[in-house]
DNA sequence: AAATGACCGGATAACCGTATACGGTCAAGT
DNA sequence: ACTTGACCGTATACGGTTATCCGGTCATTT
């Protein structure tokens, strides 16, 4: 029987009783942490509570993941896949251009509390994760294929060419930054609604970013092919990443 | 004669042996107060420490300001009058846009760390004065006229007319905090250099703020006159704090 | 009359020893 | 073979006491 031999093999981390049913739990587990931590934030978020609001054991918790980190990190990339994949499905059902990319990435990071906290190292939430690893892991997923994507926005003229790559990226990340930190700290008349200051954010961020005449509409169409395929690359990453996190794998080989 | 009846009349603050005098050594404490605090920050720079390094006694100090908080709030005071005359002074040798004051404003935020502490809320810097009474105080010379400015911008062509006076406010100010918050935490060979910098926070600002046609002469030359005697009631105001502040009167009445 | 610095009192830090909490493990149970 | 929860060691919180610091005052000096 294969189950024997499989079980002869068996190295690290082997595959338990049903595969879908173990996937549900780790989810399932994944939601009340998502849970709690919105409520108390990282630092008062502690694995047994976890563990208790999910119905399992504590140890149950460490047949998922390592450590404790590792079930938080898993619970960001989760967050992420979600909010990559969203935004790959909406920018589906219109022109899929970088100002379109960037009104939907604003509009599912504003509606995404976790996200938010994520990008502007919120530390109310995140407690001491905050200035950790973030550096080069958050933005990890959209870092794939960037530079391509960009490239090509370049040679269809969808991008200004008077700006060198640093300063394009800096714009980009200045104006996507600003507009999420901002509108919390002023008097509440002057905050526009998620999905007006997601408008404001892809204006801003495309009259700084895009030349100013029109586009020829093969230049348009090829825009739009590869906007998809970055994001979709994007998804991809997120959800190669999210897997990992999931399988209680180690992820640093 | 008239020394006598003044010396009668004194109330709580009466002017001191030589006006000039006092007023270079209250600018001579402020400069190494300023030292200290970017040395070591809010927190950790005594008011004895200032007396000691400024050669003279702590008492001295209590006769120019009624409390340690006055002292950093003048000191704050003073690089608020430098940085926008400054401004005023650059601002008369080219064109006096809107882009050209973001320019210039980010320009000289960026060459004075601590109008840039206190404009990011920096506790590095500031310490526990960070989220204290920030919120309407920092800005305030600033809003002196503003909304009348952003007026006469309108009136003539200068400023978009699609946008709400609150997300005209709300884009400004994103992108102003966005651009001087982001180059600091991205990788070294990113961040571009502080006049390239200003450059880029007022194309950005420029961009999203100004329509995009062309303006007619007579309306250009009422935008510059608008810019200026906005930038001089700033001065005004900004010099009109610093003055109270330095002469030891109190500030709420 | 202005300047000084010793002095005051409240606030904060430092210390310390104890207790609790928590991440992580693993023998026992099902 | 998966799941459990009692258990372990350590890091952190806590409470209470002491010591130091530092902002602010004011009698004394020049």
């Amino acid at each position: 029987m294969v189950g024997v031999v499989e079980s002869r093999i068996r190295r690290v981390g082997r595959p338990p009783q049903d595969a879908s049913q173990r996937l549900a739990r780790a989810h399932h587990i994944l939601d009340v942490a998502g849970d709690l931590v919105l409520r108390w934030g990282y630092d008062k978020t502690t694995v047994e509570d976890i563990a208790r609001r999910a119905g399992v054991a504590k140890g149950t918790i460490y047949l998922h993941w390592k450590t404790r980190e590792e079930l938080f990190a898993a619970l960001l990339r989760r967050e992420r896949v979600e909010m990559i994949t969203e935004v790959r499905r909406r920018i589906g059902e219109g022109p899929a251009t970088l100002r379109e990319l960037l009104r939907l990435l604003a509009s599912e990071t504003l509606s995404r509390p976790l996200i938010r906290a994520s990008v502007l190292g919120d530390s109310e939430v995140l407690g001491r994760l905050t200035r950790q690893k973030r550096d080069r892991t958050a933005g990890a997923e959209l870092d794939a294929g960037f530079q391509g994507y960009f490239g090509t926005l370049l040679e269809h003229g969808a991008l200004r060419s008077d700006l060198s790559p640093a300063e394009q990226v800096t714009t980009l990340v200045s104006i996507l930054y600003g507009f999420l930190s901002v509108p919390s700290m002023m008097p509440a008349g002057y905050r526009p609604a998620d999905e007006r200051l997601a408008e404001l954010i892809a204006d801003a961020g495309g009259r700084a970013l895009e030349p100013g005449g029109p586009i020829p509409p093969a230049a348009a169409r090829a825009v739009a092919r590869a906007t998809l395929e970055y994001v979709d690359a994007a998804v991809e990453a997120a959800q190669r990443k999210l897997r990992v996190s999931l399988g209680s794998e180690e992820s640093k080989p």
